[in-house]
This record gives C-alpha cells, structure tokens and sequence, in this order.
DNA sequence: CTACATCCTCTAGTGGCTAGAGGAGCAAGC
DNA sequence: GCTTGCTCCTCTAGCCACTAGAGGATGTAG
C-alpha cells in the first residue's frame, strides 16, 4: 500500500498553497493525481518531491517555463545537463543584472531620504528628485 | 499660444509609451488632456513633466499608489512632506530587503553553475540542490 | 488624391497566483 | 443515526501594471 494524502497535507508538506498546487495542475506543471471515490486528489511521495522542487525554483526566481524544462529534464536523468546549466547561468545572470540596478537605486533614495529636510513638499528633496531626472544620482536607467 | 504635442510626441519626450500613457489616464494618474477637432489628445508641458515624474518613479519602483500620494503632495507645495519621507523610506527598506535577498540567491546560483560537471543530468547539481532543498546553501528562503 | 503614419476605442491577454461563491465529502462526538 | 465543522470540489473573477490586437477615424506629405 502507497501511502497518498490529500491536498491540505500535501501543501502543508510541501509548502505549496493549496489552490497554488490546483493551479500547477491546471497548467500540466504537475500531474493528474488520482482521486478517491469522494472525488478528493490523492498525493504520493513523488509529487510531493515535484512540489518541493517547484517551490524551491520558484524561491530561486526561475519562472514556470523554465521549471517546465528543468523538470522535463529531471525525468530523463540520462540526458546532459547542459540545458539545466544554461537556464541556471541566465538566472545568475539576471540576478545579478538585478542586484547591480537595485544598489544604484538604494544609493539614489539614499540620498532622497537623506536630503529630505522634513519641511514643505516645496522644497522636498524626494519630489524633487522625482520631478527632475537630471536631479538623479544616476545618469541612466 | 500653448503648445500642445500628441500623444506620440508625449511618448517620445517622456520615454512613458503611448498605450500605457493611456493607461495612465484611464487610472486617473494623469489629469484628461484636452482634446482636437479630431478627438486627439493633447498635451502641454505640466502633463509631460508629470509624465517624466510618474516614469521616474516607477523605474526607481514605487508602485502606482504610491505615486498617486505623492504626486498630490507635489500638487500642494505647502503641505510638510513627512508623507514623502515615509514613502521614500518604505521603498528603500524594501529595496535593502531585495538586494540581501537576492545576493543570497546569487550565492547559491553560483554553486549550482560551478557544481554542474556539465555530464548527465542524472548527477547534476542543478537539478539536484533544486530536488533536495537540504542541500541548499541557506537555510531559510 | 493617394499613401501611410498616427490616432481613436474597445476588448482581451500576460504571469503567477489569490479570493470567493456555492456546494459536496468526511471524521468525531452525541 | 445525526449534527457540527472542517476540508475538499469546481468555477469564475480579480490582482498589478501594463501589452497586444482589432477595426476604424484622422492627419500629413508628396
């Protein structure tokens, strides 16, 4: 006997939400689980796996397409790993495109927040800035 | 004579494309411009400079909301700014929590790409830090 | 006068869920 | 058996901030 459990402990294992795992399953993210004869789905060991490895990517930033592919690849453990790789170093890629523009714009309400005197908006140095991009401490974004 | 642009001139001079200047409009972001013989929108400068405000802070990621407090407060010069500041504030906070959290994210990519051996997918360390969250370089995300 | 670009309105779609309505199944206590 | 209350079911609609496209009107250059 397989032991299956139903959808509110399958979240609570997995960390997944529960109308989030009936999304998955709409979107052919995971499987067509088996129901009991109350109609209720029945999750076993696998799916829970399946689960925890779409969150963990989701946590990790990967989009739903690219988990498509990385869990594609999961199922053929013979395949070369060399599409996991690249999907992986484009994430890294744009993670650290992300961290470069997010510290440029920390730096920039830095000095908002700092140069606000806490007066009147008139002469408010965060409206300021928002009102004259050539006020910016960057020179593009 | 006021001059008045179109809206693709307003796209153009305020980098904010004409769908979502539209779009703008609709929400009540920007005031409902004047109108032609021929039912095209016009703009006059005040609507663009709002436009390169709205832009502004959008790329520097407040949400729209937001941007609709603070272009009222920019609208009564008078008012003292606190609520500015406090705007700003949140959104740099937020941005601070992002970067931690992404160069977090960054770590651990990193040892995903350097552990692949670039082989079978089978032995991949992608796949395999993505099954097995114990694995993970953090503990928590 | 003819192209062709630009504009108009309207509806629907994007991603990745989330919320809520309205109803059925299930386990525990009485 | 019967009720209570929880979990589950399906289905539709909503979130944010746009973006795309249909189908038609207007404006402008040659």
């Amino acid at each position: 006997m397989i032991q299956s459990v139903a959808i509110g402990e399958a979240a609570e294992r997995s960390g997944v939400k529960v109308p989030t795992i009936r999304y998955y399953e709409q979107i052919g993210l995971l499987p067509v689980p088996f129901r009991n004869q109350g109609n209720r789905r029945l999750y076993r060991e696998a799916d829970l796996c399946r689960l925890v490895f779409i969150r963990h990517a989701r946590e990790l930033g990967f989009e739903i397409e690219a988990i498509r592919t990385l869990l594609a690849l999961q199922d053929n453990p013979n395949q070369p790993c060399a599409t996991a790789d690249v999907i992986a170093k484009a994430r890294l890629a744009d993670v650290e495109q992300r961290i470069r523009s997010l510290t440029a714009l920390k730096a920039e309400l830095e000095l908002m927040v700092q140069g606000c005197s806490r007066g009147r908006v008139g002469t408010c140095r965060v409206i300021e800035v928002l009102s004259d991009h050539g006020k910016c401490a960057h020179a593009r974004h």
